[in-house]
DNA sequence: TGTACATAAG
């Protein structure tokens, strides 16, 4: 009999509906006098698969085989299909394998690629998938399809299984399948190199697609490029690159300026960051939540938390979803800083927001309760992660091995290492522990152990190892370690010169120490703790000649000096130097003295750079220039130090040079914050007779002191007269103005000096700049400033009454604002002031 | 269609 669509649908409602499977079976079909024929098993097999029963079609297709019922080819190609739909790759691939004629002559089946794909992305198998796709070319006379090789090698690539991916690549190029080579292959396997932290292989396999394949790039492909370029340091590279690409007429993209702006802070090129971020917006292109993040990142990374929360906002503001990433990201910021309350605020508005947990959360989470020694929340943390089922892995214990060592109990690190299977970062960071208890039997034990776990040796370990080696007095094998490096393939960096230096300083092989120095002055490195740790030791062995070569010779070499001297001590070295005994420094001219100088200021060592400034005077003749002058009075002046900062003022007079509105402006805003605003007035009537204009800032600084005094009458009385004379106050110097008004209660003042704000051209400029960010940080500057003065909930408000004009910048603003006043509320408030502002409502914000 | 984001050790 044949089955009719009817009788067909009818039959397959019965299965649909039908509370016993039985009555479909093949068994029961023959009971009840169903003699079907294999066209029509075949048929309704197809309907099943054209109605998406895949699970009918399976246990049909069993029971068929139950009673002996053979099928064809064509019901094995609807079981394949079946078990593929089903995802039961294990099954399909049997089933394949034994139904399906092995073959010779190349021909074209779906149902090969969609095994192999199965298995290499829904499966997450793609090695399975590679030898199917070998069993397909080899035995079957199968061509998988073009997209089929493609997204294997898609799939490799991002599990870092390069080699392989590779391997698809050499079967693509064979004759007889012969597929082209594109931009999707080229960016999956940059992506892949990257990924196994290979980014130089990277740049070479894009430069052979280039010249070998004639590859012509995309937008993509140069995208991975950056990844590698970012990798390497090389962020440098990519302005030339995109140079290139716009010549090529590319335009950017979101994940193309993500990509960059990562890679900028990751060498921690912050203002570059912000400023191509303020590029890609000019450019009309929207952040996305991933780009966001990465600036969130960076931002925390910096130590700027707080920042963060005002991207947090913006993400909010511009209907982005913040994820697990951006939440960790923010949690860990704030964990750098100490902040683990605000962090843990961050955790639990996660947890509330229902986002899913994983091990990086509470990874950081630990990391920062151990930072605080606060072991027994970290065990809470650890028992939770139980409970919630997800298991630690050994960057979560390597974490806490890591915090136990810090917290001075390496020995109960210890313990724990023993109860898991340790890696390299396990025994370098216990060994290193160790190091810092100068615990030589354990040191020892710890070298043995590692050694038994087969770890194999990286730079990091061979560090902390030269370290151990030099404190348990093996200074040859310390030596042997060192020259071995090469052979294991590893390249000694800054911290093993120093540590090897160090080492022979410290058990007085001088020569040694001077025989290392020397290979790393020949060695591609430069590095400034290398010259500082020779010089220091140099000095405290009086060697004073020999450190001061050393010291001439490292000036030489850095292109800025100022870098050079910031880093590891180098300046106080310097002033150790300058100021001892022998008065040997010829070498040093007024510039080398100024950048000493303004190392030692950037320091806060006011007083050293003070002395300094007296030596050079007195021994050469040599005075600072007007800027370090100036930088030195403007610090000193911060510091308190009124008296010192009087007397280089008076010394900048005898010495010939003019006094600048700068450097008045330091000891008028220092006498404003102390008080004593008579004798900031004097300075003024000294400006006046000397011509010099007051600015924005020194008119702000007055109102400053006269508000804080609550000289209110008089506040306003200054700014009128200087207005009248053509200068406003800056912006600090009105909210402050606002907030002294406000504060008495004189709110109708206060907004009549709030539409004065907004027509100051100054103002307009700043606050519509705000979105570029690299001017933030100079708005943070003032509503840091701001808040530390207490509440000012009353500007905010009034700030708000003036939103039409100013709009979204105004809105960060604010956000900010309320973020420097309390950040740990940062989940109740977003909520308030997103309602309030999506609701239009601005003057009702409480 | 591929490309971008988070935890540990010197």
């Amino acid at each position: 009999m044949r089955f009719s669509s009817l009788h067909m649908a009818k039959f397959s409602r019965s299965l649909c509906s039908s509370s016993s499977q039985n009555h479909w079976s093949p068994q029961n079909l023959f009971k009840q006098g169903f003699t079907p024929t294999l066209q029509s098993i075949n048929q309704f097999l197809y309907f099943l698969l054209s109605s998406h029963r895949f699970d009918l079609i399976a246990h049909f297709v069993s029971q068929m085989s139950g009673n002996r019922v053979q099928g064809n080819s064509q019901t094995h190609s609807i079981s394949a299909w079946a078990l593929l739909k089903l995802n039961m790759f294990e099954e399909a691939e049997r089933f394949i394998k034994t139904h399906m004629p092995k073959s010779s002559t190349f021909s074209k089946d779906p149902i090969w690629d969609c095994l192999i794909v199965g298995f290499s992305i829904h499966g997450k198998d793609p090695d399975r998938a590679f030898t199917l796709l070998q069993d397909s070319l080899m035995d079957y006379g199968v061509l998988p399809a073009y997209s089929t090789f493609r997204s294997l090698i898609h799939s490799l690539s991002s599990q870092g299984k390069i080699t392989r991916a590779l391997e698809v690549l050499e079967l693509m190029n064979d004759d007889r399948v012969n597929y082209p080579y594109d931009n999707f292959v080229c960016s999956s396997v940059i992506s892949g190199f990257c990924k196994i932290g290979k980014p130089e292989l990277a740049i070479e396999f894009f430069h052979n697609s280039l010249n070998v394949k004639a590859l012509k790039p995309n937008l993509v492909t140069y995208t991975a490029l950056v990844t590698a370029l970012c990798d390497l340091g090389r962020v440098n590279e990519v302005s030339e690159l995109v140079c290139r690409m716009r010549e090529e007429g590319l335009v950017l993209d979101v994940v193309f300026y993500s990509n960059w702006i990562s890679g900028c802070l990751r060498e921690g090129m912050l203002k570059d960051a912000l400023q191509k971020h303020y590029d890609m917006v000019k450019e009309g292109i929207m952040s996305d939540a991933v780009s966001y993040t990465i600036l969130i990142d960076g931002l925390s990374k910096q130590g700027s938390v707080e920042k963060t929360v005002g991207f947090l906002h913006k993400m909010v503001y511009t209907k982005l979803k913040p994820g697990l990433v951006t939440y960790s990201a923010i949690m860990l910021g704030f964990c750098r800083k100490g902040k683990v309350v605000e962090a843990f605020t961050v955790f639990e508005l996660v947890k509330n927001l229902g986002i899913e947990l994983d091990e990086f959360v509470y990874g950081i989470l630990v990391d920062g309760f151990c930072r605080q020694g606060n072991f027994k929340l970290v065990s809470e943390l650890l028992d939770e992660m139980e409970t919630t089922g997800i298991r630690p892995s050994i960057i979560t214990y390597n974490t806490l091995i890591n915090g136990l060592c810090n917290a001075g109990r390496t020995s109960d690190a210890d313990e724990l290492s023993k109860g898991i299977l340790g890696d390299i970062v396990t025994y370098s960071t216990l060994l290193q522990g160790y190091v810092e208890e100068d615990n030589v039997v354990r040191i020892l034990d710890t070298i043995q152990r590692s050694k038994d776990a087969g770890i194999s040796l990286d730079m990091m370990m061979c560090n902390i190892l030269l370290k151990a080696h030099f404190m348990v007095g093996a200074i040859d094998e310390a030596y042997a370690l060192y020259k071995g490096m090469q052979r294991m393939g590893l390249v000694a960096d800054s911290v093993t010169y120093c540590t090897m230096i160090d080492g022979y300083f410290k058990v007085d092989r001088i020569d040694e120490a001077l025989e290392t120095f020397d290979e790393f002055r020949k060695s591609p490195i430069s590095s400034v703790a290398c010259y500082n740790c020779l010089i220091s030791w140099l000095c405290k062995k009086n060697l004073v000649e020999m450190a001061m070569d050393a010291f001439l010779e490292l000036i030489e070499k850095s292109s800025t000096l100022d870098a050079a001297l910031t880093k590891n001590g180098g300046v106080l070295a310097a002033y150790e130097l300058i100021m001892g005994p022998n008065d040997n420094v010829q070498g040093m001219d007024v510039v080398d003295y100024s950048l000493v100088v303004d190392g030692l200021i950037k320091e806060g060592h006011h007083i050293k750079a003070l002395d300094i400034c007296d030596i050079a005077e007195k021994r050469m003749n040599l005075r600072p220039s007007e800027v370090t002058y100036s930088t030195l009075i403007d610090n000193l002046c911060r510091e308190g130090y009124l008296v010192d900062a009087k007397q280089l003022v008076d010394k900048m007079v005898v010495n010939g040079y003019r006094i600048s509105t700068h450097v008045y402006n330091s000891l008028v805003n220092c006498y404003c914050k102390t008080g004593q605003i008579g004798e900031a007035l004097k300075i003024l009537s000294n400006m006046d007779t000397e011509r010099l204009k007051p600015d924005e800032f020194t008119v702000s600084v007055v109102i400053n002191g006269y508000c804080q005094s609550g000289n209110m009458e008089q506040a306003l009385g200054f700014f009128s007269e200087c207005q009248s004379k053509g200068t406003s106050p800056d912006f600090l110097g009105y909210l402050l103005l606002i907030r002294g008004l406000c504060t008495k209660g004189r709110m109708e003042e206060a907004r009549s000096i709030l539409r004065e704000m907004l027509k100051s051209q100054s103002v307009l400029q700043l606050l519509s700049s705000v979105d570029n960010l690299s001017q933030t940080e100079l708005v943070d500057g003032f509503l840091a400033s701001l808040c530390d003065q207490g509440s000012i909930k009353e500007a905010v408000m009034i700030f708000l009454e003036a939103k039409s004009n100013i709009g979204d910048s105004l809105w960060t603003v604010c956000t900010d604002i309320e973020i420097h006043e309390d950040n740990t509320n940062i989940g109740k408030h977003s909520v308030q002031w997103k309602v309030h502002r999506t609701k239009g409502e601005l003057k009702n914000v409480q």
